[in-house]
Order: structure tokens, then sequence, then C-alpha cells
RNA sequence: GGGUAGGUACCGAAGCGGUCAAACGGGGCAGACUGUAAAUCUGCUGGCUAUGCCUUCAGUGGUUCGAAUCCACUCCUGCCCA
């Protein structure tokens, strides 16, 4: 494949590239690339939003580019700074080594395990000297590092801004030397941190890095970046029906969005909303599980929310406590199936807001003990029931 | 180091001796309507063995019949100056 055929691929659903013409020289040398992800593994699952990467990255393996995948395990410890309005919390270094491993796990669902290059940022930040970091510091002027956004409006709105989140940049651009990568991939608020990797470069003699951004996925919400800390993510590795309903309650608006970020096509414009929300939740399930599965999960979710018919849905099974009371059994009925904690206060006021069904029968009095048979549907909230098992 | 403004529930922000589990907004949760969409409307949003009780307004101690509110000290943050 010709350098000017590969530039096309890889430019496909990029919101930036610094420069084209570089990535087009670099192409054209005939060797392999070495193209860079960072990720730090500041939670462990994986979600749609990492995938706008990895599945560019698998397109330069795909064209016998090297990919690097660089686990932040150090830099996890920081957190980085991009698009928050607040210092990030610290992670240890047992939670981080345990979110390293599931984390690569799941990246090869996408990536190929042979292939891609993965090390850790820690084995060569757990080295350095204070007398490195120093150096490393001086690369980069203050001034530089005020012209951040993120740093800007937080200094003021007179935010406190410490002083381990300005060292982020220079990390993440160290790992660039490190690897000696020839592209970075990042969304685009990595703009910043990606280009401070150039200068990283350039100063220790190398050929600066193509920094090439892509868009970033928003979250359930449609609005804020999708990330598990906002709790408005879809995780690869979630259950089929789960991941297929989360898709079902995104706006349509977002759902056009997925459409050409998640499956790089347009949202068909013929068909009703709903149809078309299903194919592109029928089409990611299966992406991250089976076709097969994939359809089971769209019946499924048909019967139990389309028809409406929990008689014949599946429903977890929920086997009562000793306790038999209203909110104890609705607070159990959370926890055991959902793996949700409600407190009772919680549990009542949902009973008061009539949202307890009982084979279709609203149940409101708290301290009432309802007669559970065998089989019967207990309707916890719109989304979620249980079918009793004694 | 000096000056100054602050630290209130998930977040922002009122309250400045009792009627404060704490206004208001955002977020979240639930209900109605629907296509588990959006928009809209309604209710809720510390906990409990619940017409009452317990824990909470940075921390500790104090004044008071009574403190988020007053006093002392401590810790933390912003801003200005050095």
């Amino acid at each position: 494949m010709t350098p000017a055929e590969q530039l096309a691929i890889l430019e496909a659903g990029t919101v930036e590239i610094i420069s084209k013409k570089e990535l087009l020289e670099k192409l054209s040398s005939g060797k392999p690339l070495r193209a860079k992800l960072g990720v730090d593994p500041t939670s462990p699952d994986l979600h749609l939003g990492h995938t706008v990467q990895l599945e560019k990255l698998r397109q330069f393996e795909a064209l016998g580019h090297q990919v690097v995948l660089i686990i932040g395990d150090f830099t996890a410890m920081i957190g980085d700074p991009s698009g928050r309005s607040a210092t990030r919390p610290q992670l240890t270094r047992e939670e981080v080594a345990h979110n390293a491993k599931t984390y690569t796990d799941q990246a090869f669902k996408i990536l190929d395990r042979e292939k891609t290059e993965v090390v850790y940022n820690g084995d060569w930040f757990r080295e350095m000297r204070f007398e490195d970091v120093i150096k490393l510091n001086s690369r980069v002027t203050m001034q530089q590092m005020l012209q951040r956004e993120d740093f800007k409006t937080r200094i003021a709105q007179e935010h406190e801004v410490r002083l381990h989140e300005i060292q982020y940049p220079l990390m993440q651009g160290w790992d660039s030397v490190e690897v000696r990568a020839d592209v970075e991939l990042g969304g685009s608020d990595q703009l910043f941190n990606i280009l401070v990797g150039r200068d990283m470069q350039k100063s220790e003699g190398m050929p600066p890095q193509v920094v090439m951004l892509t868009p970033l996925l928003e979250g359930t919400d449609g609005v804020k970046k999708m990330s598990k800390s906002y709790g408005n993510y879809v995780g690869i590795i979630e259950p089929p029906e789960e991941m297929f309903g989360k898709l079902m309650s995104i706006s349509d608006e977002l759902m056009a969005r997925y459409y050409t970020l998640l499956l790089g096509e347009s949202a068909p414009a013929d068909t009703h909303p709903m149809e078309a929300k299903k194919s592109l939740g029928e089409k990611l399930v299966a992406r991250y599980h089976r076709a097969e599965t994939a359809a089971a999960a769209r019946a499924e979710w048909d019967t139990k929310f389309s028809k409406r018919d929990l008689e014949s849905a599946e429903l977890p099974e929920f086997t009562p406590g000793a306790r038999r009371d209203l909110v104890a059994l609705v607070a159990q009925a959370y926890a055991d199936s959902f793996g949700t904690k409600r407190s009772n206060s919680d549990v009542r006021r949902l009973i008061q807001q009539g949202s307890i069904q009982l084979n279709g029968e609203k149940l409101s009095d708290p301290r009432a003990e309802p007669a559970l048979e065998d089989g019967a549907v207990l309707k916890l909230d719109k989304k979620r029931s249980v079918r009793i098992k004694k």
C-alpha cells in the first residue's frame, strides 16, 4: 500500500494531525512506525471512549506498524489534569497494579496481543533520581505550562493547582522519548501533553513524533467525556444486556455521534431513531461479545421493554432472606441482584413514590409483608426487576 | 514571614445564637408522558429498630438553657505583599 493510501486510512476519523506532511514523510520511509498510546490505569475497565483510539491503533497494526501501549502505572498515581477542574485523587501502587492487569487484558480484545508492545512507565520513572527530575523540569517554562486551558481557568477561578499536576505533561512527554515514538495518539484534550512530547524528543535529538488526535467520545449523559468517574460509561466487558440497555438509553443526538465515532458510518436517516439505536446497540455488543449474543440481548430487551412482558423475560432470580417486610425485601433485591446498595430510607422513598410493583401491582406500604409466590415478578424501578425464587 | 478572604451536604452557594438535617441552583434518584430518546411536569435527595431518635456545617476545647452561627487554639486553601 502506498504511503498516501495509508495516510488516507489513518486520517479518517481524526480531529487533527500535526502534521500530515510529517506523517506522510514517516510513512514514506518504509520503516514500520512506532505508534504510541498511553493509558493510565486509573480505573480497571476500558470503555467505549477508549476504543476510539484503540481501533485507530488497530489500523496501524493492520498496516504493519508497531503499536506501543504504555501503561501509565506511574503517571496514574498523579492523575492527568487534562480537562479537569479539580485535582485528581491519587491512587496507591496496589490499586494501579491491579487496574493495569485488567486493562491490558481488555485492550487485547481490540489489539493483537502478539503484535503489540506493552510497556510500563513505572519502569523508567521509578528509576529516576531527583536530579533527573530537575533536568526534566528545566526543559519547560512555567509560562508554557500555564498556557494550558485547564490550569489557566483553575487559576482564574482561584482554585488550587498543585505542583505535581504540572509534572504530568512532562512525564507523558518523556514516555515518548523512552519508547522513541513516531506517532502519539490521544483524545483531543491531549494536544498539550503530546506537544510536550515533541519538545522532549527534539531536545533529545530525536525526530519529533506526529500528533494524532481523535475526537472525545461523550458519555451516556451526552455532555461530559466518557469516564468511569463520571459514571457515564459503557464498559467493553459489560454483560451484553447491560451494554445494550445502556446504549438504548442514550439520546438520539448522541446516537449519531456514536455511529460516526464508534462505527465509522453515519446513522441511517430513513429509519426510526429507536430502530437505528437498536442496530447500533446490536453492532457494538457484537463487537465485544458475539453476534449471536448481541441478537439475543436485543431480543431480550424487546420482550422486557418494548413488549413489557416481564412474565416471559429473563430476570435475575432473587431469593428473599429472613426479613420479609417490603423495605428489607427491596433493599436486598437491589443488593443481591444488581449490586446496588440502597439505604432503607432510600428504599422507603422508592416505595412511597410508587416505584415498586409485584406482579404488576403497586406496593405502597413499606411495612407490608407481601405474599411471595415462586416465580412472582418484583419490579424495583423502570429498568430493574427480579423474579422471586424460593 | 506580613496582610486579607475563606473552609457548610455529591458540587456550587445561602445561613451568622433557638422555628437548621440546614434556603437556592446544579447533579443524582424515582414517578408521569414516551421510543428505557429528547423536552416537559411532579416528588425525593444524611442515617435509623421512624409522628421519635442518632450523626453532620474543617478539627479540638470553651461560653450558653441552647452553637453551623459567639470565643480560643489548631489544621487547610485562595488572593495581595515580601
